[in-house]
DNA sequence: TATTACATCTTGTCATAACAAGTAAGCATA
DNA sequence: TATGCTTACTTGTTATGACAAGATGTAATA
């Protein structure tokens, strides 16, 4: 009765729901708890970890958000089916995904400007239009193989001080994040299907004429302030764009 | 003191934490509370609604995952940027979110069959290579324009109770939800480019080389049963893919 | 036998309470 | 003046307790 199962630790800085957040999905991810087999109920976890059923209930909220576990009232807590990619359609940079999957991945900066907004990059960025922007142009290889051409927008001065950076080989969302100290939240996403000009093949080496996936993206901090806005192109043959949505509840 | 600002039912069956959340969402769309503004603290709204502060937190928490709202620890909780589309990001059928968006549709059934799954859809579907599976193919029109094609793979028996509907004006995922009872959960997306070839382009007006998004859309029911496997082949030119994601906490 | 009622699981909702921790403004001190 | 402390706000975390409501098996009843 008096086995505490694992190491919680109630003084540390990190909440005793995250840490048991993490000791469920690693059980789940290990196999302890297997998929569709029935999890111990919230009780059960309450006992077992010696804390309140609410501080159990968040950390299974959290980890059905996630999609690894989902509930039945009056039935009980289940371990969901894995999924090939679990934790996508979240906002990720192209390194960081293709990095998380083992893919070998740099990019080539081709380009830095600083211009004045047009129409459309003014209103994505909540700019007045003319106000100078900062344009990034990079061609993102795989496995040394050309497959996109990223065209960003930023705020002029981030984008100066970016440039300075290794862009070959870190994300911008992840300069954003661990060095400037943006905490970045959702993006808006617009894709559609175009075919290559002459310009776009020459750069990610396709004919004139083959199929490209455009992809608009306009990235917000967690203020909803508009950070980033991109063009990404990609080869149509080369990449397939994964992500996963929820239904919402009506 | 006394005043209560709305009509909360202690004893509806919606709960209390619905409900502020929809008088709270209402404030924010009239302009009661406007952009970067600070919300009612807490406390605050513990007070004027007269519950919990468990129950308000339980409220703005529904919100900010929604977007509306964000909180900044220690100083409050804030009304977001509005965005051109809110709810998006969220599994909608085409129809659903084309209708949400006040745009007119219809489909037209192309053909039924039943037949044998291949590797793929069985795979996808969780059966054995040749159980067999519904087809069923249809173009959507958009203000009376084609504007796709998709195939959908369905256990046979789901199938064959879908064909008997009103499939032009209905989705097929609100026949699945409202009439045939399942809960439909997440569902994974694959999006790509191609090129259009003469058959297809015969079903949706396009000349042979068009660009054609593609996308393949695996979606599970709550209980992580995948339900309805499909290929949806939209115009490049005509449609764009709308969504947003939320970037994951590392 | 078939149905109903009950007991007992489960998760869902809500109240009250306390303290931690981040923010910011004002005040006292060096 | 500049620095640091106090205080009063905010949201974040956690405990304890209670009842509602859905699911399910068992026992009592018709």
């Amino acid at each position: 009765m008096e086995s505490k199962k694992k190491t919680i630790l109630p003084l540390s800085p990190v909440p005793l729901y995250t840490q048991i957040k993490e000791i469920l999905r690693t059980r789940i991810l290990d196999g302890t708890y297997k998929a569709h087999e029935q999890m111990p109920s919230e009780s059960e976890l309450t006992r077992s970890f010696d804390v309140s059923r609410i501080t159990v209930r968040q950390a299974l909220g959290h980890l059905q958000k996630e999609g690894l576990i989902f509930k039945i009232h009056g039935k009980g807590t289940y371990v969901s089916q894995p999924k090939a990619f679990q934790n996508l359609g979240k906002l990720q940079g192209f390194g960081e995904a293709m990095a998380s999957m083992g893919y070998e991945t740099f990019s080539q900066v081709v380009s830095f400007k600083v211009i004045p907004a047009d129409k459309i990059v003014a209103k994505k960025l909540q700019l007045t239009e003319n106000d100078m922007v900062s344009e990034i142009r990079r061609v993102r290889y795989l496995n040394r193989a050309p497959i996109s051409l990223d065209v960003s927008y930023l705020p002029r001065t981030i984008g100066e001080r970016l440039i300075k950076e290794d862009l070959a080989h870190r994300d911008i969302f992840l300069i954003l994040e661990n060095d400037y100290g943006y905490s970045l939240g959702q993006a808006e996403l617009q894709i559609e299907a175009m075919l290559a000009d002459e310009s776009l093949g020459r750069l990610i080496q396709l004919e004139e004429g083959a199929p490209v996936l455009r992809i608009e993206r306009l990235t917000f901090t967690t203020e909803n302030q508009p950070l980033d806005f991109e063009y990404l192109y990609y080869r149509g043959d080369a990449f397939q764009y994964r992500l996963r949505v929820e239904r919402g509840r009506i």
